[in-house]
DNA sequence: GGATATTAGTTGTTTTTGTAACTAACAATA
DNA sequence: TATTGTTAGTTACAAAAACAACTAATATCC
């Protein structure tokens, strides 16, 4: 049964604990610079990535559960970073668009995670670095 | 401002998504096969791996917080999984000990993981297999 | 056109987590 | 030996997540 292989290793568990410690400053800083939650934080930032879109894209494209992303999107309306704009063709559909406000504290995350992000991989050589987000893409499907 | 970075290369993103797609399955497993919790399995895990140790140990180990590894203990001790020992010396430490159908439950469950990873890994060279490892561990700080 | 099925999104209810306050055992110090 | 502080672990309550049931709009099929 021992072949060797040391349950400490486990993949998902190290992606597990690398994942949570390397997203606790940047979730602090999102927290406490404008009350918002993950779910929150990761549907800015697929609006902010890629563009308007529907709740609907958002859920596939960030992975999420439709419940998640609906709450998500009731909580960033609320706070004035996106408004809804119900299609004309389906009215099902609706675009979530950013506003001036919601744009800015994109920019303003988007520059935060650029920081984090170069301290990450601080230690890391270049081809550590490409093989170590190729490998993550892969898992992740992405 | 634009200083060349892509967002949606962010490492704690990557890292979330890895970890989630990659625990997926494994978590349906002990979830159906021994209806365990995330922590549970954590806790689970961290006495099989390295023995005997009290819920503090576990805490730091695992990195989880007192209040989860408490109740977490609670529910393998409901399963019959571990049996708790008060110490002689200071009876606020209570070593954890599984019982023989813990260490049954611990062993499927490596084993199952050793699979998982397997597969996980079977398209990435041994390069890329450490390099991967290394820097997950580096990134968690373990 | 009307019944039925799908789809986008929301709301309600139950689990699980997070936070803080608590108990019990021990340690240190006056 | 009372007083204060610290540590291991639990419990109670609030926040968040998961899951199921719901509404409203559209599509399909008869």
């Amino acid at each position: 049964m021992d072949d060797g292989f040391d349950i400490s290793e486990f993949l998902p568990y190290l992606l597990n604990q690398a994942a949570d410690a390397s997203s606790l400053e940047f979730q602090r800083y999102y927290k406490s610079r404008y009350g918002m939650l993950r779910t929150e934080w990761r549907v800015l930032f697929h609006l902010g990535r890629y563009g308007t879109m529907t709740a609907k894209e958002t859920c596939s494209r960030a992975r999420l559960h439709k419940t998640k992303v609906s709450r998500a999107v009731a909580a960033l309306e609320a706070k004035r970073f996106l408004t809804r704009h119900q299609m004309d063709d389906d009215r099902r559909h609706e675009n979530l668009i950013l506003t001036k406000a919601g744009r800015r504290a994109f920019d303003d995350l988007a520059a935060a995670a650029c920081r984090f992000d170069a301290e990450l991989v601080a230690g890391f050589s270049k081809q550590e670095r490409n093989i170590l987000r190729n490998c993550l893409r892969q898992i992740a499907n992405l």
